[in-house]
DNA sequence: GAGTGGTCTAGACCACCTT
DNA sequence: AGGTGGTCTAGACCACTCA
């Protein structure tokens, strides 16, 4: 046996079997986020596929177990790889571009990517509005609103949950209706509502508490938070929609013009 | 002594002294998280403000570390606190919401929003264009272009890096300017070219390599990846520019008409 | 030089998924 | 029932920062 630490620190050629320059590898985690990288790269391990088991990488390795954890872990922030919750560590598909000038709903423009999409209605209320969405729908706090809770898949896997929030007057009987669609789709055709603007607003979040069970994923991942507010050409406030991506899946793309 | 795992699973009383009726904190780090995040929503640590160490964390706490730095890491990923590499864990100032719609260049609409933004020319360079930058300037592969690497920090922190391409027949001379200024501004001024339109696209990613040592994060650390292609108003492409940025710094908002 | 976070080891039990 | 990841313990040494 070795001593604790004793030449834990590779640099020198001890980290793994594999010879190599290190260069930056130096470091025993990021030389096994690396071999792992450039299988998921050269395509020894495809989208979907699942990895070898924490404690087998383990063993192969000659590391312990949590060095094995550290680049998982990398390589899960990188969004190379995801996990299911006490399943197992699988490769990440490509990301979906979502450009949020596009009037297309999440059903056309994820299918328009060869993907399959899907669409879950988790909850439909009504609920009083708060301090924070009252001003947004232009209604008194404690006013009555809708609100509704979705989840959404691409080829089979969660990964966004959205709160939306709508003022009740503009669309009568709406909770009663299917919401696994379109929302825009249901706004246009059933209440002749059109969205012509929007204000979007985005950040790098953490997925914690109820959005991390509804995605299934452990609290802390981390995720992206995407605001949006609606509006018709009359300026009217059509929907404040909060969506709560998993930070692997999604890229946004878009064309701005500059403001004078 | 209690043996190991005994009752390491909170839910009995054992885990913290602060008596709490637990609801979603049964595991001990996320009991440690959110009273730390607690005591920065309360203001009893104020942004900036230092957090004891993680070994005195240990002894209050009576965890062990490992528990109590994955609360950090929570934290860190929600965007709470951030970390001077072996120095200490501090706690995050608010986000600065920046507008890709806007002409202002990063040092005024840092200054707007009440911080001070500095910027650092990292390297400035001639480069053959790569298969990647090629087709976007509109050069042959291997053509020269002007290659600039810049840092840019936020109230002394260093927030992004980004790496800029430009063809070097737009503009001559480029590279022997001071850069540490707004390159829209050089832009216009000295060569009175001026953006008008703007293809951004974004991403979650992880800081790793180069863009960490730069920042003088982590490696891993999750970030934001903004990639803008810049135009004017004849079609030309100004600048092709990657930014890597702290994921815990910024926050995108943009009004969007949406397309017919 | 003292103190900090960063990395690493060698174990253990638990909750949950899969078969 | 067996295997997986998730959590936890109690150590150790290292590289770096800061005073």
């Amino acid at each position: 046996m070795f001593g604790a630490g004793a030449d834990q620190h590779a640099g020198m050629d001890s980290a793994l079997q594999t010879a190599e320059p290190p260069a930056r590898g130096r470091l025993q985690y990021l030389v096994v986020r690396d071999s792992l990288a450039e299988e998921i790269a050269r395509g020894t391990l495809k989208p979907g596929a699942r990895l070898p088991s924490e404690r087998s990488l383990q063993v192969t390795l000659g590391v312990y177990r949590g060095t094995v954890r550290e680049a998982l872990f990398q390589l899960e922030a990188e969004g190379l790889i995801y996990r299911k919750e006490r399943s197992g560590w699988y490769v990440a598909p490509p990301r979906v571009t979502y450009d949020p000038s596009r009037p297309e709903g999440f059903t056309a423009w994820v299918a328009a990517q060869g993907r399959v999409p899907q669409t879950e209605t988790l909850s439909k209320e009504r609920v009083e509005a708060s301090e924070l969405v009252a001003p947004i729908l232009g209604v008194r706090p404690g006013a009555p609103t809708f609100f509704v809770r979705r989840r959404r898949h691409i080829d089979g896997r969660a990964c966004l949950v959205e709160h939306i929030s709508l003022n009740p007057k503009l669309f009568p009987g709406l909770l009663e209706r299917d919401l696994d669609v379109s929302l825009t789709g249901v706004m246009r055709r059933d209440y002749g509502r059109v969205v012509t603007r929007a204000e979007v607003s985005m950040y790098p979040c953490a997925l914690t508490g109820a959005q991390a069970e509804d995605l299934r994923v452990k609290s802390g991942t981390p995720g992206l938070c995407l605001i949006r507010t609606c509006f018709d050409a009359a300026g009217a406030v059509l929907e404040y929609d909060q969506e709560f991506w998993r930070h692997d899946i999604i890229r946004i793309s878009l064309a701005v013009a500059m403001q004078a």
